[in-house]
DNA sequence: TTGAAAGCGCTAACAA
DNA sequence: TTGTTAGCGCTTTCAA
């Protein structure tokens, strides 16, 4: 049976008050000798306040709700552990559920956290199409706490939104690209990203066309951010006159070379790359990677900022921040002409 | 703000003890027009239930911690989502915490978790020192809530344990390179592992005696469970006479094959292969690797439903369930001779 | 068929 | 300096 403030109380003799008083630290009031007695009886029977119980009174759970789609994809479990992270150094636990990618599961787990008393929501909406998209929009415009929308967001609302700008990350790959003389350059993409305006492929098409250099479909591969999509869009790319390839993913890049290995090609003599999401060191012995790197820690640090302003501010007006990546130059562009 | 059952009460016209009955389906003793009128009130202001203050009362809370060592490790993320599936398939939130293999954390979580309410804590230990684990011993000792070890777990404590047997994989992987003509086999390992009396490396020393074979420890590679460590260990190996490869990981054994494709060596041909964790097929294209395969599925299933066990009824004695992890045939090993 | 009321463990306002 | 008490939102028992 886990024991209450009251039998604390009891056992040193006080009331309940003084033992919340002292347990909170607001023992100003207090005098040091029932201070410690009180303190001693409490560790003596290894009291734990009962989180809920003290909730339903200060109307704060300290517990924020995260959802998360893929939690087996590295970018999303990286990117929940520094959530933890910071949550927990501010006084908050953290309650996760998973999407699955399924939008349908995305209003009942909103209600689900809700429903759990979290103070705030940190949400990574599922892909999906526009007809689940206005049912969440719809069940979020009542959404009684609030919540930040993080990496991922929704057109057509206005709430907060923390991500990081893809289209910026490719413009930096292209520029890099063409900086080293390269012109024929390909991507290996996903063709059916939902929120495909601001998807890597067009920051891809937007700087070829700032650049001056022509968009042909046909060197834009569609690798489903798969090592399996890289590694056949390989076989494309070897047949073709690239000399360059910006891979949207780590996934496909680790595909990519694979198949280059096979042929006995290499990275950057015969072809230059540039990955996205730099998490290949954990995969990639050499050559080094050039590629785009997201720091998850700021975007985590972030979500979790204007969340807890939010929180703690109730009036306050729906932010969008926007973080930039960054290109991490390493070895695998090689400067042509 | 949040509406109440009070606020239902009010509206409807009844009071709020029929609320609640008809919110919780236990509605036998109410008017069926009554009960539409609530539950149409109830729909009308978004109701939702506050967790907290039901399980003020029902001493239940419906949340289960978790106490993950490294949320970025595959192994886990895979095994958490599985919980968190089969969790909240039986009605439950999960809460996550992790401890980034730092035990001096393990304690402070287990409270956090306590502190929280949750009714059962699923609880996989840090690697730490004897030291670190004699306090969690006596912490768990006197934890208030039931609790299963995952996958790792303290000797000499009695309690639930649900973990899968590492000593039987690394019999059925050298079972099989012998079976395969293989005798000079080497091991890519971790030395440092803590629990190393039931480590893979110590699986692969018995299988090796068992089948009358000599355990050479310069033929035991430290590859750290990183890609890196594999990597460095191919340097060695391709200067030894060894024919196979049991590697404990599979991190190590993409380094591994990285070093190979380098000096130009294949598997099988070269060097017959078997990894660990069947995690691969993410990464390698081809060969396709033998490997041994765990079922985080089962692992998930049967900690959670032994936890459930333990919380719906308080005194069931520890039970202890070991797995058997599985040999996924695949082309990674030759017949030799 | 329904309502009133107690009480879960805690905090906080107020009283002593 | 300390205690009493109301009440958070809910479930559940008992009475009507």
């Amino acid at each position: 049976m886990k024991v209450t403030i009251k039998d604390i109380a009891r056992e040193a003799g006080v009331s309940v008050a003084a033992v919340s008083l002292v347990l909170n630290q607001k023992d100003c009031r207090i005098a040091e000798e029932t201070k410690k007695r009180i303190i001693e009886v409490a560790r003596k029977y290894n009291y734990t306040v009962n989180q809920q119980a003290r909730s339903l009174v200060t109307k704060k759970s300290n517990v924020i709700g995260l959802i998360i789609p893929d939690i087996e994809n590295i970018f999303f479990s990286s990117l929940s552990k520094k959530i933890e992270e910071y949550c927990r150094r501010k006084g908050y636990a953290i309650m996760i559920v998973i999407s699955d990618e399924n939008p349908k599961e995305d209003i009942e787990l909103l209600h689900l956290l809700v429903s759990r008393g979290v103070d705030g929501i940190l949400y990574t909406p599922s892909n999906g199409n526009e007809q689940d998209y206005e049912k969440i929009r719809k069940y979020l415009s009542s959404l009684p706490i609030p919540y930040v929308m993080v990496d991922r967001y929704l057109d057509n609302i206005e709430c907060n939104k923390v991500y990081i700008d893809n289209i910026n990350g490719s413009l930096q790959a292209i520029e890099m690209l063409i900086k080293n003389g390269h012109t024929k350059i390909g991507c290996i993409g996903y063709a059916v990203s939902k929120s495909v305006t601001y998807s890597r492929v067009t920051g891809y098409k937007e700087a070829m066309k700032q650049f001056g250099l022509p968009v042909n479909e046909k060197y834009i591969y569609d690798g489903q951010y798969k090592v399996i999509g890289g590694y056949h869009a390989g076989k494309e790319i070897v047949n073709s006159d690239l000399t360059a390839v910006f891979i949207c993913n780590d996934m496909m890049t680790l595909g990519f070379l694979k198949y280059l290995s096979e042929c006995g090609k290499k990275v950057p003599n015969d072809y230059s790359i540039i990955s996205y999401d730099n998490t290949l060191h954990n995969f990639v012995v050499s050559p080094k990677i050039t590629t785009i790197d997201q720091d998850l820690g700021e975007l985590a640090k972030n979500a979790c900022q204007l969340l807890f302003k939010n929180i703690s501010n109730k009036n306050t007006n729906p932010e969008v921040i926007c973080l930039y990546p960054q290109l991490l130059i390493n070895e695998s562009v090689k400067k042509i002409n």
